[in-house]
DNA sequence: TATTTAACTTTGAAAAACAAAGCACTTTCA
DNA sequence: TGAAAGTGCTTTGTTTTTCAAAGTTAAATA
């Protein structure tokens, strides 16, 4: 047998940056205030986690305007889909011996 | 939109604790020493975590007797599998947007 | 002009993860 | 018989991670 949770992405085994890639996984684009308020983060704290992902670069950031505010936008990138895509086949596989 | 996160267990966070109870879903009994190499780890990290599912009452310990060698196994309570369940449930709405 | 909002960065504290070593007990091997 | 090795921990201490709070910059609004 395997060690099953070898192929786990450990970038995701935090429940914060595993629900802004599932957010940005399904919405193309979403704003710093959304991400904060849906997931009911502080700045800081949603901050850190999206540099985290930043770094790995598995989303990209925009900085643009409504109007004539500021919005910082966050999308997810090619490389990130396919790891949070790899991520999601091994958790797959090592619960689907259920 | 709800906060897509926030039924997940934090028990579960953890890779390792998320290995230790997918291997006790799908084997009845498994023995520290199992645990540990199929999972690539230290005594005293598994045993920290082992700790940390037990307090939670999400699995039991059993000391037995192999021949005459002692032999300490594991198994999965019914809360345990009801509350691993239940994090599964809640990590496949979070996703099934796919 | 004062306040608010957005999006951070910095700081520092608390929690969690982890490896290494020690330990008690038993068994096996020389 | 005595040394080495295995099992399953606990203890210790370090490193890593998480997080909140406060400070920051720049623009917008009252």
């Amino acid at each position: 047998m395997k060690n099953p949770i070898a192929d786990l992405n450990k970038i995701f085994d935090s429940r914060i940056r595993l629900g802004v890639m599932s957010m940005l996984i399904v919405n193309h684009e979403i704003s710093f205030n959304d991400l904060k308020q849906m997931l009911e983060l502080t700045d800081g704290n949603l901050a850190s986690h999206l540099n985290t992902l930043e770094q790995a670069q598995f989303i990209a950031v925009h900085k643009g305007f409504i109007g004539r505010k500021t919005s910082t936008t966050y999308s997810i990138t090619d490389l990130g889909k396919q790891a949070f895509k790899a991520h999601l086949d091994a958790l797959e596989k090592m619960i689907n011996k259920l």
